[in-house]
Order: C-alpha cells, then sequence, then structure tokens
DNA sequence: TTTCGTGCAAACCTTTTGCAAAGCC
DNA sequence: GGCTTTGCAAAAGGTTTGCACGAAA
C-alpha cells in the first residue's frame, strides 16, 4: 500500500517533496493538511505568518483549521524545516529553510534576500573567550528597503 | 514649581534619572508610575518581560496596573530607551538600552553578556550592492551558556 | 487650566488544549 | 489494529483600548 506521498509525488512542488519527505524521514505522518500546509508557506513570496497560510488555505477551500496550522507549523520549525524570522516589530512569521542562511528584510513590504556569508565565527571565538559563555547559535538579520520600496 | 523628577533626584538611581531625563527632554511628563516602571527595569538583573516589571512592583505595592506597564514599556521602546531582545522562543523580553551593543543571550538562565563590535558595515555594503536593498539597520545576538550554567 | 497620563475592566487576538472522530501505515 | 493526527470549540494568555478620573507643568 502507497503512501499518500508517494501517490502524488508526481503532481507536487518539488520543494514541498522536500520537506514532506524530510518529515516523513523523522518519523512523522505525512497527512493531506499537512501537505496543504507545506504547499502554502512554499507559495508564500516572503516570510509568513500562520494567519498568511490560513488565507491562502481558505481560499482554496483547503484549510484545516488553524489549530492544525499551528500544530504543523510549529512541528516544521522544531524540526528545522521552517525558520522563524524576527521582525523589528513582528516576530512570528516563518520561512520554508534553506539550511544556514541570513535575510534581509523589508521594512516596508515584508520582501525577503538571503545570503550566506556571515562571518561570524571568529567573533564568535573572541566573545567565548572574553565572556565565558559557550556559544550554540545566532542571530542575524538586516532591515531595510527593497528596491521595489525605494522607488 | 519643580517637577517630580527634580524632587526626587537625589534619591533615585542615576540610571533611572539618565532614562527620566531623556524622557522628559522628548516631551513627556515624568509620572510616579513611569518613574517606578525604570526603577524595576533598572533593577532587573537581565532581560525583562513586562510580567517580570509587574511582579517586581508588585512586592513593593507600587505596581500602577499592568496596562500602565505596557504603555511605559512601549515609549520607552519607541524613544530608543529599552531595547528589544529576541530569545529564539521569547521576543517580547527588553533591557535598558545602552547605546548600539549586541547580546549573548543565555539559552538556560537568560543571563546577558554585551559586546559592541560587530564589523558589520562591510558587510551590510556588500548586500546592498548585491542585493538592491537599502540597509537601516540589523540584528546580531548570540545564544549559548552562561559560565555558570555550563557548570 | 489645560493637557497628558492613569487605572480599571472589558475587548481583542493569537495560540494552546481536550477530546471524540477520522486517517495513516 | 494500533497509534497518530484532525477538527472543533472552548480556554488560556498576553496585549490593547475606552473612558472617567487624577496629576503634572
Amino acid at each position: 500500500m502507497s503512501s499518500l506521498l508517494d501517490n502524488q509525488r508526481d503532481s507536487l512542488d518539488p520543494a514541498v517533496v522536500a520537506v514532506a519527505d524530510r518529515m516523513s524521514d523523522s518519523g512523522h505522518k505525512v497527512t493531506r493538511p499537512r501537505l496543504a500546509v507545506i504547499e502554502a508557506a512554499v507559495n508564500a513570496p516572503g516570510a509568513f505568518s500562520v494567519a498568511d497560510l490560513e488565507h491562502w488555505l481558505d481560499q482554496r477551500a483547503e484549510s484545516p483549521g488553524i489549530a492544525s496550522i499551528f500544530r504543523t507549523v510549529r512541528l516544521l520549525t522544531d524540526l528545522g524545516l521552517f525558520q522563524r524570522i524576527h521582525g523589528a516589530e513582528e516576530c512570528h512569521r516563518y520561512i520554508v529553510s534553506q539550511g544556514h542562511r541570513h535575510y534581509i528584510v523589508c521594512n516596508n513590504c515584508g520582501a525577503l534576500a538571503s545570503f550566506d556569508e556571515c562571518e561570524l565565527r571568529e567573533l564568535a571565538e573572541r566573545l567565548e573567550r572574553s565572556t565565558g559563555f559557550h556559544i550554540e547559535s545566532h542571530l542575524l538579520e538586516f532591515f531595510g528597503r527593497c528596491p521595489r520600496c525605494i522607488e
């Protein structure tokens, strides 16, 4: 008997499949509501909130209900497949994780650009020596205006 | 007629006076409830939440009520006198601002260490050229374990 | 005196939870 | 079949707001 994910594999966006596979690999079931949430996330234009996902899904009459969206977002975030974006005000937006990357967030429209160089290792090591903290992770984001909003 | 702030100036912590003066300079009244909130913030051991401030003030029977604490924290944050600290989960803690500094947050107990070097100007300029964004600010924090929690 | 801030309680939103029914493997 | 997940509705937090009263300059 084949799984839901295998049945739909060919008709789904590869980015959706990639997330679903990793969810499956970590022992979680790939259900229709979860696939719908992943599709909504992959199709979001930038960082998305739970409300954004619900809105997108509502329009397609595929919304599994807000509680399930919250549960799925939390699960995927815990698995590292979604990543939280911190805005100056708003800290409850997410993106589909793309490994260790950092983001520039447009203060006006929320558009994102990403980059991977962060050159913080050396600084982190220096800080470990001077403060005695053991550093496990970091948060680096830039805020500003995207090209479209500058015009 | 002398202001509340002037009357109490000598008996207050200089750090409280510094914040109150800047609040006054920007045209906001320095009232007893606001002074109490500033005192609570200055006396907090690390980053504080609104609930922390309320608790501290409650113990001294000086709490102006949660709504006023929220309003004061928001005002001081808008004025740049308080600064928001972003944790991995919790994004609603604040510190009394100390200019442009960055923080290392202990994932276990919330202790902070700060530093000022961030060497991000060059990276920011490179990113502006490559992405077309205009960068206005940044967020940089490290997370880990403080010396006490490592033991 | 006039304006700004306070305090209470109610409203609001977002997020979580309990639980019976349904779905996945 | 056994275990996980869902969906609803209700609860729980946390934050904001309306408005009459009080305080600051």
